[in-house]
DNA sequence: GACTGTGAAGTAGTTCACAGCT
DNA sequence: AGCTGTGAACTACTTCACAGTC
């Protein structure tokens, strides 16, 4: 009964993800129980790690038996935040933009393209994945029909800060960026990056120094 | 003149990419020297972060002056294995692949698309991004063509680990896995992943938490 | 007997703060 | 005076190891 909402380290919250896709997967094929050490090996982490990070969720399974699948199922999406859905505007319609939007693995785990927009109007009115590309200045309306829209950053690194800029101002809580540039936004904004050639250098620094740093 | 060649962290490794684009950006506005704190600032890290991964490359500035930044830039290329080309085959033509191929931001950085394979015969012959879709059998092949290629797996999940099991037996040695699944290989080769999703989750997280954890 | 939950120990990464060079 | 390079202090994360529960 000791629900204790201790701060959940950084580490653990980006695991919690590859922990729900375990459990999907678990769920899927009918399992009712799972130990933190088969998780663990679902997962490519170790149980002890599995254990301590589940801990801090107040997520307790039982003694001698394992996790509930269904129950720690529940739990990881309620901590995640993924009772609900969280649409996705995707800015910039280039490659990068029309690759995401096509993707289907956003929709499929709760993330819909709730639209897409460019500020090049040969491009507005386009359709990609069957979202018709709309106009930069309708992002404020874009979030004012959503509920708690996240903000996808996919044009060249050079207008990165501009269109972060722009939605903050037109009222977007969180931005996920994929351009290859340094974005800031004020502090009660979210804000994560992901570049896609940045894995590819590091593959090619261990590559370079013939040491295999695996990682899962 | 101790060019002490101390094991790089992984945590140090990870930035250096960053340092890379900050420093490109640099040397193309002709600019001839950086601060410690400039380039953290840049970056988007502190000084001391900056101080001490350089001191790992061996790499010195000058006191009172600052680094160098055609030779920082130089050294940062070396150390990551940048002076030549890794070509990559992207296994997969779907929406996750074609993005990938045709997205240039790989090409642009010293990593072009030297293959397309995908498994399902009516999408060989087609082309993505000025590349013809080839069967998956051409694998080592392809990798007999070219030095060093790096494996990009863009495949559904369920399919994740039999892709890299086939790139590992056609002599590829290091992989980077853009499938939600988890993927095991040999101890000698180098394997990262790479989860678009994942990201989205995590803002989920900070969201729902109603904190804001900023990371540049 | 099996397996969790967690303090304690160990390891990795970050930041401080300053000596030392230019 | 300005700025690097780095031990030392600190903080975060991981792993161990075992008491507690089923």
């Amino acid at each position: 009964m000791d629900r204790t909402p201790r701060r959940i380290p950084a580490a653990t919250v980006a695991r919690l993800p590859e922990y729900l896709r375990v459990l999907v997967g678990l769920a899927s094929d009918r399992i009712a129980t799972v130990s933190s050490d088969r998780l663990a090996e679902l997962a490519g982490v170790n149980g002890a790690k599995v254990r301590k990070d589940l801990s801090y969720l107040g997520t307790y399974g039982t003694r001698g038996v394992g996790y509930d699948v269904d129950f720690l199922l529940f739990q990881m999406r309620e901590a995640l935040g993924l009772t609900q859905d969280w649409p996705v505007v995707v800015v910039g319609a280039g490659n990068l933009g029309r690759a995401l939007a096509n993707y289907g693995g956003f929709g499929e785990r709760g993330f819909p393209v709730a639209a897409i927009v460019d500020s090049d109007p040969a491009k507005v009115g386009t359709e990609i994945g069957g979202t018709i590309v709309r106009p930069v200045a309708d992002l404020a309306g874009i979030v004012a029909e959503h509920h708690h829209v996240i903000g996808v950053i996919a044009t060249p690194g050079h207008v990165a800060q501009a269109v972060a800029d722009a939605l903050v101002v037109a009222g977007v809580q969180a931005i996920l960026n994929f351009a290859p540039a340094l974005v800031s936004v004020p502090p009660h904004i979210s804000l994560r990056k992901v570049d896609l050639a940045l894995e590819l250098q590091v593959l090619s620094f261990y590559q370079s120094h013939r040491e295999t740093r695996a990682v899962g």
